[in-house]
DNA sequence: GGCCTATCGATGCAATTTTATCGATAAAAC
DNA sequence: GTTTTATCGATAAAATTGCATCGATAGGCC
């Protein structure tokens, strides 16, 4: 089966395919070969039914009675989602968030590769994190262009970001992955995409809320 | 009006709540006394109507032809959201991701404040991290429980992650947040809510390939 | 070789979520 | 004082999402 048009695909399913990526790749590492929807459902709480209409949409085929090829569930996955063509990105923002992001070793195989790290800070610039040279702001411009860069990912604070995300933009940006809480404007024809962790907190919260003020009910 | 029933929330509307209450904040910081759901909705991608029903549930009332009052609607979402008591949490994982949580200042206006860190690795026990000690993994269990704790955030690899859980949900912990990006196994009557950016960052990627292949359509 | 069981793949159904519509109300304009 | 306009609040419709059922297929077992 083919895959399907990319823009008909729901957001919900895009979010449960790194899920199954996850639980996949390690039984890969266990030596699993075959998988069933069934095993991978009782990983979470949804059911297998579910599971399968999510990898459908990868174009990935199963044999009944035996169920998916592990390995190449995987690859029809990561080639779905694009992570086996690793895209270059550029990092703005050098404090604690941005450390974090630079130390996080496993980006690679989620097909994003930083290679450059900016901020306005004059003491923060020349130096290394991670290997990588921090890069005064108005160095991103030209090595955009030049680099042919489509990622640009902030990690500055709520106060900075529009700006930054400004600059990405005339840059010639095609896709922002935001780390500040605030809601920022973008212009038709680029993404953006939040990864918001107020809003997990907020459910996380909530649901603590509800569980000590009336464990009987429910 | 009253609030709804905790549970009877969507998560959807409990996830757009700290999007309103960011825009509020910063309009309160402006000065602007009141404002329209319309107003709100301006910012985001979906209309008046749903941002609406979305404050609805929190008990806010507001008034025809002139809007919500921000201090109020701001004081109803935070207090539905149970931010304005501010839990107690711990943080087990003192690596680069552990550090920026630690350093992310803003927590405390989302009713969480990080009380103590604890880490594995020798090397790290002992010093301290924006003026928090890293203690040792064998001190988490006591001070649960004498701290009363209910809030555990984890910060570790995806190996350790499993284990560390284990350790919090023994220990006595009510919820944990999880930032590695392994699936985890929970006993029931625990609340796990999974901050997983990889999900984000499936979304990016995957807008951002149909962008590249085919700008024409859509 | 024939039967049984587990799983895929597809279609149809149910629930939830979002959007639209309508009347009521309160401020502003004339 | 009346009309106009913008917004709330509630109800109804539409769309989306998740779930269950059904036949088909392929391996295991006798």
């Amino acid at each position: 089966m083919e895959p399907k048009i990319l823009s008909a695909v729901s957001r919900s399913t895009l979010k449960r395919l790194p899920l199954y990526l996850h639980v996949l790749e390690d039984l890969h590492r266990r030596g699993v070969v075959y998988v069933s929807c069934t095993t991978i459902a009782r990983k979470f709480d949804f059911g297998p039914i579910l599971v399968r209409k999510d990898l459908e949409v990868t174009g990935a085929a199963g044999k009944a009675k035996i169920g998916f090829r592990v390995a190449g569930l995987i690859d029809d996955i990561k080639k779905f989602l694009g992570w086996h063509n690793v895209q270059d990105a550029f990092l703005v923002g050098a404090g604690n968030l941005g450390k974090a992001l630079l130390g996080y070793q496993d980006f690679d195989s989620y097909g994003l590769n930083i290679v450059a790290v900016f901020d306005n800070d004059p003491r923060k610039i020349g130096t290394r994190i991670f290997n990588k040279e921090v890069l005064a702001l108005d160095k991103l411009a030209p090595l955009v262009k030049r680099m042919h860069i489509n990622i640009g990912i902030v990690a500055v604070s709520s106060e900075g970001a529009q700006a930054v995300v400004d600059a990405l933009v005339a840059a010639g940006i095609r896709a922002v992955w935001n780390f500040a809480p605030a809601p920022l404007e973008i212009p038709e024809g680029v993404i953006l995409e939040n990864a918001r962790l107020t809003q997990s907190l907020a459910v996380l919260t909530n649901k603590l809320k509800s569980l000590l003020a009336g464990p009987e009910k429910e």
